[in-house]
Parts: C-alpha cells; structure tokens; sequence
DNA sequence: TCATATTAGTTTCAAATGAAACTAATTTCA
DNA sequence: TGAAATTAGTTTCATTTGAAACTAATATGA
C-alpha cells in the first residue's frame, strides 16, 4: 500500500483566496459537470452533441426559425449553430427550406424524425435536471431560477 | 434600415421544453459569460490565462504542493495543470523543486515575483466577484453557496 | 442605377482541450 | 531479490472551439 499522500500546510495568509468559496470557481466545475453528464445522455442515447440539442430545443420551441433566431434562443454562436444544424440535416432531424422571399435566410424545421427524437429527448432532459435538484426546496429552486438570471443580466454588463 | 427580423411563432405544444429555464442551460450561459470576462481580466492585466490563474490560486492557498496536490484543488486536470504549471514557470511565476525522498515529485512554489503578481491578482478576483454578486443579498449569496456546494456534490453522484 | 455597405450563413485556421500513450521512479509481493 | 504493478508527471494526437475571412444575397444612397 502507497502511503496516503499527506496535503502540504494550509497556508496562513490572511489574504489568500479560497477557490472552494470563489463564485466564479464553483459555478465553473458545477456547469462542466453538469455539461459532461448530459453531453454523455445525449450522445449515448440520441446521437447527438449539446450544441444539436440547444438547436433541436430551440425548434421544439420556435418552429421554422432562421438560423439566426436560433442563435438569438440558444446562446450559441452562429459557427455553432452553423454546424450543428449542418450536422442535425446529415442526420435526418432537421431540413433546411430557403426563403424565398430573402435568399440569405433559410429555415430551419424538425424533419418526422427529428421531432419524434426531439419528443424523447425532453423527459430525459426533465428528468436530469429534475434529479439534480430534488434535493433542493422549491422556494431554494425558485430563488435559484430568479438569482442565475439577475447573475447573468449582470455579468453581461460587467 | 432593414426591417427588424421578426421572431417565428412560439409554439403552442405543450411539452417543448424552454432552455431558459433549463437549469443545465443557465448556469452554462452564467459559466461561459463569467470565465470570459475573467479570462479578458487575467490575460489584459497579468498575462496568465484560468488554467495558470487557478495554480496560482491553490498554491496561494497551499505552498510547496505537488502537481497532484494542484489537480485536487483547482478542478483541472492532470495534463491542464502540467501545462498551466510549465508556462508559469516559463514566465517566472513559479519554480518547480525534485522531491529528494521520491523524485517522481515536484515541490511547486512561488517565485518571488510570482508571489507578488498573486498578490495583485486576489483583490482583481474578489473585486469582480464582489461587482458580479453585488445586487444580491447577502442571504441569497449564503444560499448560493451552499446550494452550488450541494449540487456539485449531487451532480458528481449521477 | 450601380457602387458600397450590410446581412445570413459557411469555411478556414489557429488555439484550447482532454483521452490515451508514454517515461521515469517507486512499490508490491512471489 | 526482481518482475509486475502502480504512481507522478509529460507528450502526443484527435477533437472542439471560436475569431476572422469568406461567399452570396439584399439594402442603401449618391
């Protein structure tokens, strides 16, 4: 048996910064967490990465969107979203429709396929996130939901 | 002026799922909006990117660590640290030191202009941590840390 | 009306990432 | 002992990422 490698000393300073406690720390290795979780459900079971799912939820959500209205729901970027609805159309979820009226835009829809795997996928994301939480009170839930957004808000200004 | 591009229906079906209010969506959008800012601040002000920001941090907080004392408390791991710790070391942030008793180690410390490029670094992180949590309140931030810890803590467990 | 600017979306390229293979040192146990 | 397994840390390589350049279409304004 190896000897159970002992942590150096703690460090007495007064000013050093706990990374435990650091916000920007913990958000950090919850989301990649979380992030890893979900991109392993998603590519085990559907096939498919995270950034194909924002799109396909960003369709469930807005059918017959551009492009440019995905990036506007999913907070990927347009090189993203290029991709994965390049990727979604390889794999039969998706179909892209040119507008007729405006030849630059294209419109993106759920192909029977898409939407019937789209359909299966939102109880599994449910129930990800709902297992993630249980622990936690609804009224902790609640504030949790309304603090990330004012978070974000915030962070954007900064 | 061109025309404001106006969003597609919502779509009226019951079960589509808003990423909004998907947990697993906002805290990476928070996550990605924060690592940037913080990022642009690290690399702008001190040269250094996260990955060496968070050596710095653990060994701030713990002097004389082993690159495995560093992976178990940054959250990064083993090839990130090797890297983060070779280019601190390339800049004269840090010097690396064999281990007599066992030289697969490497004693990791602060040079003496290592120390005080941390010293600048700590108040610049609180400082965005502080404008960042600034308008909530300190009950919901007492909240928010315990409720992050709880679910890193459930997210590893899933 | 036609040269210039703008917009939608794609492709290219360089940097970041992390799994897996690797090197060197130490430990284990037959 | 000493061969096999384990550990610390590094390097390699394939994938992911996003900024910038690019293509094609439309809008603007002298």
């Amino acid at each position: 048996m190896n000897e159970i490698p002992r942590n150096p000393p703690r460090n007495p300073d007064e000013d050093a910064l706990d990374l435990e406690t650091f916000f920007p720390y913990q958000i950090t290795v919850l989301t990649r967490q979380v992030s890893n979780s979900l991109a392993k459900t998603y590519v085990d079971r559907f096939g498919i990465t995270i950034p194909e799912w924002r799109v396909m939820a960003a369709l469930g959500r807005y059918p017959n969107a551009t492009a440019s209205h995905v990036v506007r729901h999913t907070g990927l970027d347009k090189v993203q979203v290029s991709r994965a609805v390049a990727l979604l159309a390889d794999k039969g979820h998706v179909a892209r429709r040119p507008d007729p009226e405006d030849r630059r835009n294209a419109f993106i829809n759920f192909t029977t396929r898409g939407r019937r795997t789209y359909r299966e996928i939102v109880p599994v994301a449910r129930a990800y996130e709902e297992r993630l939480l249980a622990t936690i009170t609804p009224e902790q839930r609640q504030m949790l939901n309304a603090v990330l957004d004012e978070l974000t808000a915030r962070a954007e200004e900064l």
